[in-house]
DNA sequence: GGCCAGTTCAAACGTCTGTTTGACTTTGCG
DNA sequence: CGCAAAGTCAAACAGACGTTTGAACTGGCC
């Protein structure tokens, strides 16, 4: 009502679109029970029967609000760079290691992501099946094709996904496990150059990791 | 009432420990807020106004039952082993990797403790800062103990406290994630073997890892 | 027995929750 | 304009929650 940037959006949506940004807020802030429809609206500007006019319940807006915020990170922050196909295996790690620590720590609008998607993570919903489909899955198959590139041909399908678990795992430590570092480790912050200098330890360590893997399926592969 | 093993322990203490033994139960499956102090009555076979009278509360009965279940566990599982001070540091991290990963996948009573911890990272409570300090903090300045000796001498803080994130964060991975990975991987279950599995490919990594960080510490130590 | 602290119990209290209701206003279209 | 559909609103609803209450029961001690 105040704003409507676009003009093909009805002026009926700006209730809904205002709905939909809040309890993304709240929803990632306090998790699906402790959220109350009434704080959603008041932060919406809305009445408190718009959200069962416009959605239908609170369990229904919960999904729809996790949809619209799953759907706009992954269009922030992409799992490939444009160019590669050109890039060696280590550089596509690179890239994706940067950019996941990036989609995990973003500071902007849709930081909620990562609280909505860990809160699913404690305590599944009806909603994470179509999460995982929609846009894990696709990413992790990204990166369990550039492990399997640096394991050599043969590398076994459970040897890839361990590898890329091992990745994966030391990335979301730093999320995970945020209230316990920020008290066992007060002065490690997560400014851009941490950020970055983080990420850049995690790509030598995995890549490490990995070439050791390489060498062990090779040895055992050798032996057998 | 039913069973007092321990002759010690006054008649008056056995709803107590029910109510502890039922809370620890719920609270893993619902969290705080979720978790309803009716059921837990239920469960113990106590009358609602117990939790009160023995309590004071839901929210000291959560804060008693978080150090009763904490302890518990880590009475359990130790952090090394008892001839820790002859084995070389490699053994070491291998010990500690295999011992975490049994303390977060124990199937046995204390089963909720890891549900428990996690809760408290995704939303800590008042219960938090003791639990650190009394169990998390000191099993960090271990595991710091070893990969600092295996990064050799003049290794900054800063990377021993990455290297162990590295470990810790591998670990937690299969659990934080466990939802995804179910729906990922639905193949790859939590046997002992396949924890043992498991626990061999995260110490080769993350030796490996260490490894290749104490090359780089001392090629940029070199240069400068 | 008489007494009292410790403990249990069913019932009720006040509050907060998601949802529904029915009247009201706004919008789109002939 | 006229009118139906879409949307908004304050008020009320029914249920669940943590906590409190006051009476009943238990055991040990004089």
């Amino acid at each position: 009502m105040l704003e409507s940037p676009v003009p093909t959006s009805s002026a009926a949506d700006s209730t809904r679109q205002r709905l939909l940004e809040a309890a993304g807020e709240v929803f990632a802030e306090k998790g699906f029970r402790e959220a109350t429809i009434r704080e959603i609206c008041k932060r919406a500007d809305a009445n408190i029967a718009a959200i069962n006019y416009h959605f239908g319940g609170k369990e229904r807006l919960y999904s729809d609000v996790l949809r619209y915020v799953d759907d706009a990170v992954h269009e922030r922050h992409p799992a490939t760079s444009p160019d590669a196909a050109q890039l060696p295996a280590q550089k596509r790690l690179e890239f994706f290691i940067v950019h996941f620590m990036h989609k995990v720590f973003d500071s902007d609008r849709p930081a909620w992501h990562q609280r909505l998607m860990t809160r699913e993570m404690v305590e599944p919903t009806f909603a994470l099946d179509e999460l995982i489909d929609r846009n894990i899955k696709p990413r992790s198959l990204i990166l369990q094709g550039i492990v399997r590139e640096l394991l050599g041909p043969g590398a076994t399908d459970t040897r890839v996904q361990r590898c890329a678990a091992s990745v994966v795992g030391q990335c979301l430590f730093y999320w995970h496990c945020r209230p316990m570092i920020a008290r066992l480790m007060p002065h490690l912050g997560y400014s851009p150059e941490n950020l970055a200098s983080i990420a850049a330890h995690i790509t030598n360590f995995a890549l490490a990791g990995i070439t050791a893997s390489r060498a062990i399926a090779a040895e055992s592969g050798a032996r057998s």
